[in-house]
DNA sequence: GAGATTATGTCAGTCGCTGCCACTTGACCA
DNA sequence: TGGTCAAGTGGCAGCGACTGACATAATCTC
């Protein structure tokens, strides 16, 4: 049972510093001796836990390097579930991201630091295995948008307007972040620029009025 | 060394038939079983091989669950690649997965029954791992669609348009397959319908005329 | 502080996958 | 035609990811 939040005990304390610490130590040794050369005991060795225990905080290795990924991606969708129904979808979806990335460096940085991140988005390009996980889990996402967008516009589920929508607009994303990590190297107001510029060029091609 | 194509010799044909007999065991064994209640060790042993000839065959249990999807985009890719120049890059896209559907039925029979295939399909989609996996592939495959668009058209390697269009486009795919082995039960006809009724409600909509 | 919960460690075992080496089989040529 | 070379195959040993079962230790609750 869960009281309706109280001040988290010392129990709960101590298993958000051992789920940061494991988060710490495997990007840490990832970003060392890179994925595949890194075992889970290694990871488990590093957070002074037993391996068994590191699988009882994630189910899997992928699921410890895509952690903070996983982290921003649920601000996003937070954000866009805040979002007035009156925007029209694409505009909600811009200014989602770029809400959601307000205060989102000192976010990461609670857990691990940011170039380490940095590193890690590099890392999870260049890894097959992690760039497949990290792909369904953008899929995921973009169900859970499509949906939203459907419901937001009174539309039925079989409208495919909205999932080609986020098919471009998730299209940008990859894209942006990938520069963000290969080419500016983490710096958040070149992130915000190249977005920005970026989804001007699906805004005028996609602004078809749903509703008229 | 290679001559250029000779007729293949009966070791050729040997490997081609040692290949469609563990994909046809192990689709058949994916569908009964479920693909994680199926192990290599059974594959191999249904196809009359040692477990170590199938990793010769393929790097992994992945590869064999999406080696016949995988010949479809191969066939779409090299569609695409024949298409003349004058072609508007949505409508050389469009134009070439119709024409690799040509057919398409007649060379997935070669290897397996089309039902089932239509069922390994389904699995993919419920199967994380696979789902995955599946996705990374497209990804690669819309890193060339898009760096081919761009060739044809001129752009630099930059200009986000080219993947714009392509991811919207490959939202379109996606959709559209799904319905096609879900709901259309593996009909060809329908998932052309389906296809060109999806495309149309994004060729208006991009199709912005990048040479003007 | 006793007793119920929950987190952790240990251990044994399965499965995917790889390197290594020995053996067989099809290809090619003198 | 027979012999040599290259390529395909099997068996085995071993690593690493992951899981279930059980015992132990740490918090929580009253």
């Amino acid at each position: 049972m869960q009281a309706i939040e109280g001040p988290p005990g010392l129990r709960e304390r101590k298993k958000r510093r051992t789920r940061d610490a494991l988060i710490r130590s495997a990007l840490e040794l990832f970003s060392l001796k890179g994925y595949e050369g890194t075992t889970v005991d290694e990871i488990a060795a590093a957070a002074d836990v037993s391996q068994r225990t590191f699988f009882r905080y994630f189910t899997n290795k992928e699921e410890v390097a895509l952690s903070v990924q996983d982290m921003a991606e649920s601000r996003f969708l937070a954000a866009v579930l805040e979002r007035p129904a009156a925007e029209s979808p694409l505009t909600a979806l811009r200014t989602a991201v770029l809400a959601s990335w307000d205060g989102i460096e000192e976010a990461i940085e609670a857990v691990v630091p940011l170039e380490l991140h940095v590193r890690t988005y590099r890392m999870i390009q260049e890894t097959p295995q992690l760039l497949a996980a990290h792909l369904r889990r953008q899929a995921e996402l973009e169900d859970r948008l499509a949906a939203e967008i459907a419901r937001r516009e009174g539309l039925p589920a079989q409208d495919p307007r909205p999932r080609i929508l986020v098919a471009a607009f998730s299209g940008v994303m990859r894209e942006t972040s990938k520069l963000w990590a290969d080419v500016a190297g983490g710096d958040m107001a070149e992130l915000r620029g190249t977005t920005a510029a970026y989804l001007d060029q699906i805004g005028p091609a996609l602004a078809e009025n749903w509703r008229s």
